[in-house]
DNA sequence: CGTCGTCTTGACAAGTATCAAGGCTGGTGG
DNA sequence: CCACCAGCCTTGATACTTGTCAAGACGACG
């Protein structure tokens, strides 16, 4: 059941594993070269998908980032019906807001076997408001605010869009979010999960999903292919998404 | 095209005016008597219905309090389709977030003619974060976060509930939140919006959401009367709306 | 080679939107 | 007071979207 991470996304997994933490954070602050020495002395360690690594009690767990892997933050209500709230994606984190916000209460999980870094001295420092790392407090502030802004735009997508027109939503949210970490080629970038949990996401049937992909396929929109997106007509996907973006 | 509000109603609102801001900041933090001199020092005006009263654009615009009438932070999206995020029920306020959070950036607009307190006073107190007002700073940073898991409910309510559960779900949300500002009878609230525009914020078209009140009224569930609704079985939507509930 | 998980496809049922018409209510002007 | 009008609610008929069930195809892996 663990939805193995492909040759292709592994080799570029370990090509940016240095750089993708720094690229996230980086191009949302300056950061200092103390800032970088932080983040590069964060240690690692490998995590099964389907595994509960946050359990959304602030505070009572471990914050992380990924720096491999996909993950989702669940809103798990009634019985078993589990509602991802965003998305995470190399280069995201948790438990590292300076503010937290309701999604932090939350719980997290992997969706693929994942690399987390252990994130406590960053809380440490964000949570002191540590006057000699500003640069990193600030990038974790817009990051917060980004995932906040992530799950509005879900909220959208749910709520006034068509089974097709939340495909592409989505995926054009997932490329310029990749994009920012380096994980996206000029229109392809790897998605390794499952149809089921796409379409979980998008609070479809999976087997709804296959067809609304089949059908971006046959209009040259999109292409799904075995953990991967090519997006085909990228003028075409923003067109279609143009309106209904915020952040 | 204004949706007035109701006599019994505006009765209601004459009755705890003075009241409704303290018992909705109150019942989130201890109020000092200093703070209390505060909110009731706040001007009122009164808006009509549909008048965008908050551009989102941080800092931009008036902040201010529903004292009365209900309202809405949307997303505009595309063309012209709008998403209610989140109501703003009387007693809630805009632009008086400590931390902003990503849904302070959206447009706020007035759903029924509406009385508003000009916030500007209770702003500067949180953004200098006055020492002397720590229970008022306290509230509102409680009331954002309150509002991020209002937002984050009707997403489940979008992402994974059926209509009928949708109108089952945001009954209770609105009644436990009336409640909490004494706008609550037993089992009985007032909601001055047009069934199109409930139907708007649960993403269904208002034609269903009317069939599906007429089914809750056949179940002797809830009960909707022009301009109010009734809670005929409060275990029984307690019960079914029991999971999928953040806050 | 068989097995397991996932993807794909078809047939069908259920949920929901749309269109259109009629009914109710409250306001307005004679 | 009545007639009329406008806006909203209600209802029916119909079509489209999406979900469910079930079976087959494909690929990975032992």
């Amino acid at each position: 059941m663990s939805y193995t991470v492909d040759a292709e996304e592994r080799a570029l997994a370990r090509q940016s594993a240095e750089t993708v933490l720094s690229r996230r954070l980086g191009g949302l602050s300056a950061l200092s070269a103390a800032d970088l020495v932080v983040l590069r002395q964060l240690k690692g360690h490998t995590v099964a998908a389907g595994a509960i690594v946050h359990s959304g009690a602030i505070g009572s767990d471990r914050p992380g980032y990924f720096l491999s892997g996909w993950g989702a933050r669940l809103a798990t209500g009634a019985s078993d019906t589990k509602q991802i709230v965003t998305l995470l994606l190399p280069g995201d984190g948790f438990g590292v807001s300076p503010s937290p916000w309701a999604g932090e209460s939350l719980p997290v999980c992997t969706l693929t076997d994942s690399v987390l870094l252990d994130a406590s001295a960053v809380r440490t420092l964000v949570r002191q408001r540590n006057s000699g790392h500003a640069g990193l407090i600030e990038a974790c502030e817009r990051a917060a605010w980004l995932e906040q802004a992530y799950a509005l735009n879900h909220l959208i997508r749910l709520g006034q869009q068509s089974a097709y027109e939340r495909v592409a939503h989505l995926v054009r949210e997932l490329f310029v979010r990749l994009n920012d970490v380096g994980l996206a080629d000029r229109n392809r970038f790897s998605m390794p999960l499952r149809q089921q949990i796409i379409a979980d996401a998008l609070g479809l049937s999976c087997v709804h999903f296959n067809r609304v992909a089949r059908r971006m396929r046959k209009d040259g929109l999109i292409d799904f292919v075995r953990g991967a997106v090519h997006v085909l007509d990228t003028a075409a996907l923003a067109a279609m998404t143009g309106g209904a973006w915020i952040g």
